[in-house]
DNA sequence: GTTTTCTCTGAATCCGCAC
DNA sequence: TGTGCGGATTCAGAGAAAA
């Protein structure tokens, strides 16, 4: 079984012999400015930067919906900038030392709007960090134009950079094309604007930040680019999204945040929230990363009984484990992949994420009893 | 009568003389490097630009280092800030000689993708254009990402820019809502790329082109961002696809194009080009381009007689039309407009669809009278 | 309890002519 | 160049309130 956990381990290359994590502030939210706050950072400790940066949104006067409600702007002081060239400067400054923290093989995210992001992506190239894909985030629920002179300004941008052209920066490619149903991840992604439960509200019930970004985006992006136990630096911790989405994840973070308001909220937040267990975590690893595993393995560890059955997440199918690994629906008999591929007529068919199974009540891919089996083979 | 149809023609400002059609080289590809080509035509001349620059670094061998020593872009070993610095210098060449071109409510729209668009975006703004949406559009047939590597790379970016901040663009907003099934075109846009029949070959069946932009995106620039008649550049012409949708719409083109090949096969594209006819041109208008309608000619018409009770649509206030116009409800006197303001202490009020009244048991906002005393007068 | 209607709100560079 | 004012302009989703 020691040879399992050694393939299991992540395959990320240490050329680089690294930090100690005991000497990094993991977990916690640095107080002040966030160019200073990060120069007490050892170099090339971080994994992974995400950063949500002000937006420099040049406003007009007031603006009221058709309605006469009046529109809630964000007009901040921390989002206010003279001139592009001093917000190139504040761009260039926490750029240069989130460069400096990062590991060589680590990598960065920025969100931002039409108002920022071409600035921000110049200035990040110009720094040599290496643009590895723009994403967009399209909002399903965008704030429509009320006075019908534009476009409705429906996405907003995430730049994905790596240190450098030939850095190895780290993409869970096999997660990515699971959660997106067996086709490869596009670079545009749809989610619905932070609102509801998950929209942080203060003692009054006002919104508590005025830019908190949805979960969902942190999932996916945290997902995509660390694995579990991975550093992840916020510079910008607002209302703290990023760490709770980090600590879900089993990922480490350390955030900045100059507003004790918010740092309080966030605190708050982060404490309630629960890890998830390492078995969901487990089925979110990169195939390339795992040994391969029979289906009939699992099926031998008894995770899966024989007789058991199985069925397509709609409930089209049917069918039922055998002992020896393979699966009977009707006249198809077979492995999971070959029964599914021709019960759909399809050209292929990944078994381990188009059969499902109950286990207490809960409908959950047999990717997961494969997590299980994985676990188990660790100890 | 005559007059009220003069006043509805599209209601373009032409506070600038402007230039005469006859002296622009209309419907002509010039030949040669972009830059020189925009130089022989006239300041102001031009109501919209459409450019495709080229984002590869390959820019030709007559391009200058800042330093102005020569370049030869096949054969130099360039380091990655020479390469930045001189693509952002040709960047800012042609850019220039557009913001010359174009007339001073005029505007610019430029492709690209995460290569080359942060650049461009960055140096858009510094050159004083004033970004109005960044437009997406989304692939729906992108080239998968063979590598697994990073998300696949399904989309491009377009800017759409005026001259300034304060510069009246031309938007056709109710067009482009009607296209989008009466809801808000939003700032992402899908289609596939230009492949099939669209897709142009040379004569060994090769693609024309590497980077043929698909006609459906050009249709939607120009339809929301000009009128049949406006004067179209585009300063990297390629196989004419702006030149091609410009003849369609009736928009007068003018391209620029350095290669040969690609000059002789938009030609003979474009020949081939059919411009719809008027009516099939017709888009829906913008109540902001219809003419003005004071209340006080309706009520002088007899659609409203002085008087006459209008209300709100919950009835939660009554008033009386007055002979010359105003309207009175209590205290509150003046126009449809100012009246409805004040009652419901808002910041603006739309008399003709705030007040109703009664026309045979049915209750109309005093809107439709407006209509009605349109329609009477264009006869 | 259930269904329907109303109200509120979200990173927004959000008017233009006449005087 | 500023000020006044006519009047054009909104989508999805959550939650509360009403039916």
């Amino acid at each position: 079984m020691g040879e399992l956990t050694k393939i299991r381990a992540p395959k990320r290359k240490t050329k680089h012999a690294g930090v100690d994590k005991a000497d990094l502030p993991l977990g916690q939210i640095l107080t002040g400015d966030c160019v200073a706050a990060m120069r007490k950072l050892p170099d090339a400790s971080v994994d992974l930067v995400f950063a949500d940066p002000p937006y420099n949104l040049q406003l007009g006067g007031d603006l009221n919906r058709p309605d006469g409600s009046h529109v809630d702007a964000v007009t901040d002081d921390w989002d206010q900038f003279d001139s592009f060239a001093l917000y190139d400067k504040f761009t260039k400054d926490w750029l240069t030392e989130c460069r400096r923290v990062l590991k060589p093989d680590g990598a960065l995210w920025v969100i931002g709007s039409y108002h920022n992001i071409y600035r921000v992506g110049a200035i990040l190239q110009d720094l040599g960090f290496w643009i590895l894909n723009d994403v967009v985030w399209r909002k399903t629920n965008p704030m429509p134009n009320f006075r019908g002179t534009r476009f409705t300004n429906a996405h907003e941008t995430l730049l994905w950079a790596s240190q450098g052209e030939k850095s190895r920066y780290h993409f869970n490619y096999r997660a990515m094309k699971t959660l997106n149903d067996e086709l490869q991840m596009r670079s545009d992604w749809t989610f619905p604007i932070c609102s509801g439960g998950e929209r942080l509200k203060d003692d009054a019930g006002h919104k508590a930040h005025p830019t908190q970004k949805p979960e969902a985006l942190l999932y996916r992006v945290l997902l995509a680019t660390t694995e579990a136990g991975d550093v992840v630096l916020d510079p910008f911790f607002g209302t703290g999204t990023t760490g709770a989405v980090a600590k879900r994840l089993g990922r480490e973070w350390i955030g900045c945040e100059r507003e004790a308001v918010y740092r309080k909220v966030a605190h708050a937040r982060i404490e309630k929230e629960l890890p998830l267990d390492e078995s969901a975590l487990a089925t979110m690893q990169s195939r390339k990363s795992q040994p391969r595993v029979a289906f009939g393995a699992v099926v031998e560890a008894g995770l899966l009984k024989p007789g058991a059955e199985i069925f397509d997440k709609k409930r089209r199918w049917k069918a039922k484990v055998r002992a020896d690994g393979s699966v009977e629906c009707g006249k198809e008999t077979g492995s999971i992949h070959a029964v599914g591929k021709n019960l759909q007529n399809a050209p292929s068919c990944n078994g381990w994420t188009f059969w499902h199974y109950e286990d207490g009540g809960e409908v959950k891919p047999i990717d997961a009893a494969r997590g299980l089996y994985l676990l188990a083979a660790e100890d």
